[in-house]
RNA sequence: GGAGGGGUAGCAUAGUCUGGCCUAAUGCGCGCGUCUCGAAAACGCGUGUGGGUAACUCCCACCGUGGGUUCGAAUCCCACCCCCUCCGCCA
């Protein structure tokens, strides 16, 4: 959410802004809506204040008759109050209601473009495996080695699914474990195992409500909502909170599943279990001072690049354009493995700074010092990494002639010993 | 799910029965200062959040949440949420 004030003071960089992001929004509403609110606020606010004055006096005057010609009169404000109260209230959910729906602003770094087409490679590590047979696709190698289901899930669950068996259930879990550990140990997060269910309130918070509800499940009776990315429970776990200055920065890392709808990509990667309802995902969350966290994003990207270098997939890394920030970023950088079976770049890790955009919506703020008001915090976070991906790129990387897979060295640990499967 | 107890500013408590000097007190913690070579102790001052305003020693709101009664609600009424104890059920 932008800051109110903002907006009424800078009105021209928010237009600007959102024309660079190539979306609109109710930015002149917001300022009728804003000037009408303050215009109420001021007139309940002196009737209640002499409303208080005067039923003070009430209190304690002797005088019979003064006292009931004060409370007829009070009642008249009473109901005045009422009237103009009653108004301020539509005004305040339709100005809340509005601020929701209006995108963060693209950091002044961020290049300008139309589209996903303008989006900038910044750069490409790792060098590509030279095949002296066909690569296959994931699809094809997990079928034949008969560690991917994709005609059983499809029975218990529809389309989108998958389920995997033996050693392909196994080199999962090791990743999962494997990057968790890395992050912990080498770039040390704190691990955190939170609920997949959550309350509305936390999807209003990150930001997915109210503009996204078609891309989330939900349980209607207890209105309860499946998380799409951990980064909801996660940076939600501060949600109303001011922390002293001092447990900042904050760094997370959290392995979860995650569930969405995918109603906006409907025909689109069908095949294999690069584009699925629920995946796993190891997600790393901050929550940082403001002045730190440009610094802290470029950490960032570079925590998920490592999982790469570990697993030795080539990768690049790519800055979205204004025209491809989501609703939420006002920086966003993708890190993508190559998979040379689908001849495709795989989007594997997603790293964005909020600002202050969500700090705002969930309310997490931080005390600069004893004493000292509070400060909205920065939030940021990145995938590292989003697991059927990865599963993607180490079987289609480390595939061999005969149809076997090659298990990274740094997961052999993680699979018993086991260095190939067949 | 049933019965009982509870939710008050960072923490712990008072206030609720009996509405109005509660415009929420007290202790702890925290900050600043005095004293000291320095510190502790003691003493003094200060210390919740949001909003209105050019700004304020000014005004408004917030005592779990939302309604209601009243000139006036932490206090009375209704609904809901959460926590604790016991019981039931359960991996």
């Amino acid at each position: 959410m932008l800051d109110l004030n903002y907006i009424r003071e800078h009105t021209d960089e928010v237009r600007e802004g959102l024309r660079k992001l190539h979306l609109d929004a109710p930015i002149d509403e917001i300022l009728e809506l804003d000037a009408r609110r303050r215009q109420l606020l001021q007139e309940v606010e002196n009737l209640r204040a002499r409303r208080n004055a005067v039923s003070k006096e009430i209190g304690k005057m002797r005088d019979e008759a003064g006292r009931q010609a004060l409370i007829a009169e009070m009642r008249q404000v009473g109901d005045q109050i009422d009237a103009l109260e009653e108004e301020l209230r539509q005004v305040e959910a339709r100005l809340e209601q509005l601020l929701l729906e209006v995108p963060n602003m693209p950091h002044p770094s961020v290049p300008e473009g139309k589209d996903e087409s303008e989006n900038i490679v910044v750069r490409q590590e790792g060098t590509f495996r030279q095949f002296d047979f066909e690569p296959l696709p994931h699809w094809e190698l997990g079928v034949t080695l008969d560690i991917i289901d994709f005609e059983r899930a499809v029975k218990i669950s529809g389309t989108r699914f998958y389920v995997l068996k033996g050693a392909g259930a196994r080199l999962h879990r090791a990743l999962v474990a494997w990057m968790i550990d890395l992050h912990v140990q080498k770039h040390g997060y704190t691990e955190v195992l939170a609920p997949y269910l959550v309350r509305r309130e936390c999807l209003i918070g990150t930001g997915q409500l109210p503009k996204f509800a078609e891309n989330l499940y939900f349980d209607a009776e207890d209105d309860l909502w499946l998380i799409p990315t951990a980064e909801v429970s996660v940076t939600n776990l501060f949600r109303d909170e001011i922390l002293p200055a001092e447990a900042l920065p904050i760094n997370l890392v959290s392995y979860s599943a995650c569930f969405r709808r995918e109603k906006m990509s409907a025909g689109r990667d069908v095949r294999g279990i690069k584009r699925v309802h629920q995946f796993d995902k190891v997600e790393m969350v901050k929550i940082v001072e403001p002045e730190t966290s440009e610094e802290e994003l470029f950490k960032l990207i570079d925590n998920a690049e490592d999982v790469c270098r570990g697993l030795g997939i080539p990768h690049r890394v790519v800055q979205m354009c204004t025209g491809d920030l989501s609703f939420t970023a006002s920086i966003k950088y993708d890190i993508e493995m190559w998979a040379p079976g689908s001849q495709e770049w795989l989007e594997v890790s997603s790293c964005s700074l909020f600002g202050d955009f969500q700090a705002r919506r969930a309310n997490i703020r931080y005390r600069p010092a004893p004493g000292k008001k509070p400060r909205y915090v920065h939030t940021l976070n990145g995938s590292g990494l989003a697991l059927p991906r990865v599963m993607i790129a180490v079987m289609e990387n480390y595939q061999q002639a005969d149809g076997s897979i090659v298990i990274p060295e740094v997961l052999r640990p993680y699979m018993g010993g086991q260095e190939v499967i067949r």
